[in-house]
DNA sequence: TCGATTTGACCCTG
DNA sequence: CAGGGTCAAATCGA
């Protein structure tokens, strides 16, 4: 693979997110005390601090990842949100690299497939428009494809793929299955990432070409992990650094798909390895795909999240060589390159040394 | 008519 | 072999 820019920079990169990281669990730990007397605002600031720099940190190795072998300097998150019942999916399944492969009638690769599956989980309340039926709107285009009685469950499990599964071979899906306990939540299950550059449901997000030329000359192509089309849209459009209204933010920090902002997201990836991040930028973030849109469309103002299953075990490496080798070997694959140049990450990384401070989406 | 949903059957994994 | 995940034909509805 070819490698990006430096790895001294990234690995300082890591280095102080994991610092970050560090510093945010300490934050917590000294707030939790007030945080269960007066309200966890404080405390949930710390945690979306804690959990983006985790998943920033996550993000910044993710090209890095491939390459290393597992490592017990794992930053490993320690904490889900408080109000989540969800924990991390910590199944060895990794990612789906290759959007790009059509539906596969072979059985074997499509298990091979989605064995490579990333895995979010998420929580959401059904609204009172929704109640009662099925999974809250979160802004991408699903279409069900089968519902299953699971042993020991109340209710049935949905599964659902991304409509433009055909058109683009958008790999992403979900499962949906109501909480035994709280019927008004639903837990959701992501796989995959969005591939699709339609418009996602709820808004438009067009690609410009501009972008795929940009995508092209940044020549970060990492294009296993495939970005939301809104959240590409997002940084190149609306991504604006706020270092100055951290303090004062209710809802503090965002990250750049916004689902930090107010829905109680916790990213909290399994693995986190520690090694050298010798390969180019990561291009791509693992995202909810329910999150990219449910900040703008979300059914419910209480909704939790947790990021799981990545876990660069012994198999990953074998399959991810693989995948990685059709991929970058190919020219026409779906290459959805994050629109960002990684001067600006850089830029942005240096200028704000008590990073993360703030991501926010600007909006008019 | 076409796209979405339902649902029984089949396949894969552990 | 059991259970979960997906397929695909049948059905529904706009």
């Amino acid at each position: 693979m070819e490698k990006g820019c430096g790895s001294y920079e990234q690995e300082s990169l890591v280095m102080e997110l994991i610092q970050g990281i560090a510093l945010a669990k300490q934050l917590k730990a000294q707030m939790s005390q007030e945080v269960l007397l007066a309200g966890d605002t404080k405390g949930m600031l710390a945690e979306r601090i804690h959990s983006c720099l985790e998943k920033a940190l996550l993000i910044m190795k993710w090209g890095g990842s491939m390459s290393m072998e597992q490592s017990n300097q794992s930053v490993v998150p320690s904490t889900t949100m408080p109000e989540s019942p969800l924990s991390v999916i910590g199944s060895p399944r990794s990612e789906d690299f290759n959007p790009g492969f059509h539906v596969q009638q072979d059985g074997r690769n499509m298990s091979r497939k989605r064995k490579m599956m990333p895995i979010w989980t998420d929580q959401a309340k059904a609204s009172s428009e929704n109640a009662g039926e099925g999974a809250p709107e979160d802004g991408h285009s699903w279409r069900k494809y089968g519902q299953k009685d699971i042993l020991g469950a109340k209710h049935p499990r949905s599964y659902y793929r991304c409509t433009y599964r055909n058109i683009q071979g958008c790999s992403a899906t979900k499962q949906v299955q109501r909480n035994d306990e709280d019927p008004m939540l639903f837990d959701i299950t992501y796989r995959g990432s969005h591939t699709c550059t339609l418009a996602p449901r709820s808004k438009s997000a067009p690609t410009s070409p501009q972008k795929q030329d940009r995508n092209k000359q940044n020549n970060f192509a990492i294009t296993q992990y495939q970005q939301q089309p809104d959240m590409l849209l997002n940084f190149q459009t609306g991504l604006r650094v706020d270092t100055q209204n951290l303090e004062n933010q209710e809802t503090g920090f965002f990250f750049p798909t916004q689902e930090f902002g107010h829905e109680n997201h916790a990213f909290t990836p399994s693995t986190l390895n520690h090694s050298h991040p010798s390969n180019s930028f990561p291009q791509s973030f693992i995202q909810s795909p329910a999150t990219s849109e449910s900040t703008y469309f979300s059914t419910s103002p209480c909704k939790t999240s947790t990021f799981g299953g990545f876990n660069y075990g012994q198999h990953f490496e074998s399959d991810i060589t693989d995948i990685i080798s059709a991929t970058t070997s190919g020219t026409n694959s779906p290459i959805i390159g994050i629109d960002y140049p990684l001067e600006q990450w850089e830029g942005f990384l240096c200028d704000n040394q008590a990073f993360p401070t703030s991501f926010s989406q600007a909006k008019e």
